[in-house]
DNA sequence: TCTGGTCAAGGTGGT
DNA sequence: ACCACCTTGACCAGA
């Protein structure tokens, strides 16, 4: 068993149109008959993207949001849980038989701290249409769902107090799914590690993020934190890699990982199982790449 | 068939 | 007060 399995977000280059999975409409032309098509097709992507990936012995992967378009809007609802459950149920069924770890990650408009009691709402509604989705796919507590915290709103300890008691409102079965992770403005590690343990939940580091948000180095004791906060039914702690572009700003991915950087983050960690997700713009390739470059190096691959 | 403007959505920071 | 940026396509109207 591999204790370093590496995973790749949402996209996938080396299939062509046939791994799409995030056809979307606009809301202006987002009749249920439509909505309908575009899911199925994204299902159908999702299979193929699935079955591309465990035959390149790829076992982790991010869901996009986009699976089910504007699955969690109050002006577009149908009823995609009852129509579509057969086909979730069985692309469901291959990623478990095959023993793949798969997650998701809401974007940047999901924000449960808000002060707004509408955006809490939505923020709800959005993560409830993530977890519906993982749930009829019959997949476990192990397959999360990725939140950052949220907002600061000029007062962190109240935004804090406020991220803990609408996550206390949220349904078990989302609660049981959700992760934080850190972000590069808003909330670092030590935020998420403190806020993560006060609520019992794991907390994702994000490598880059870390180093974009400055301050604090890293080192073997923060990552044991934060392994620590990953208990049995949990499963392998999940990790967000991307190596910095260059040139750009600070934050941005680079296309591919570089390699000698990536063996010095995985040093750093506990001697324990570890999925990590890379979050690179050339994704599957630059999964493909990395591991090329790590083959008989190190005995990871 | 190609291209450029636009898209559900929030928060932050710069002007 | 307003706008660009974040992640990032993908859609869609018009050429």
């Amino acid at each position: 068993m591999n204790r370093v399995r590496l995973g790749y977000a949402c996209i996938n280059l080396s299939l062509g149109s046939s791994g799409r999975t995030s056809r979307t409409s606009r809301l202006s032309n987002a009749t249920p008959q439509h909505l309908e098509e575009l899911s199925r097709a994204n299902l159908v992507g999702l299979s193929e993207v699935l079955r591309w990936s465990v035959s390149h012995k790829i076992m982790v992967f991010r869901i996009s949001s986009g699976i089910i378009p504007l699955a969690s809007h109050p002006k577009a609802q149908w009823a995609w849980k009852q129509r579509l459950r057969r086909e979730i149920s069985s692309v469901g069924n291959f990623a478990r038989k095959h023993g793949m770890r798969l997650s998701m990650h809401p974007g940047q408009y999901t924000v449960l701290n808000s002060p707004r009691e509408d955006v809490v709402a939505a923020a709800a509604a959005e993560l409830s249409y993530h977890a519906i989705f993982l749930d009829a796919m019959g997949l476990s507590s192990e397959h999360k769902i990725v939140l950052h915290v949220g907002g600061v709103y000029d007062d962190r300890e109240a935004s804090l107090r406020r991220f803990r008691e609408n996550f206390e409102n949220l349904p078990a079965n989302i609660q049981r799914r959700l992760v934080l992770e850190n972000d590069e403005r808003n909330y670092g590690v030590y935020d998420v590690l403190n806020l993560c343990d006060s609520l019992g939940i794991p907390m994702v580091f994000d490598y880059l993020h870390h180093r974009a948000y400055a301050s604090c180095g890293l080192n073997s004791a923060v990552m044991e934190r934060v392994f620590q906060t990953w208990s049995g039914h949990d499963g392998r702690p999940e990790l967000h890699y991307s190596t910095q572009k260059l040139g750009a700003r600070t934050g941005a991915h680079a296309d591919m990982i570089d390699a000698d950087d990536f063996l010095h983050f995985i040093s750093l960690l506990p001697r324990r199982a570890v999925d990590v997700m890379l979050e690179a713009k050339a994704k599957d390739k630059a999964l493909l790449k990395l591991r090329l470059d790590l083959r008989g190096r190190y005995g990871l691959w």
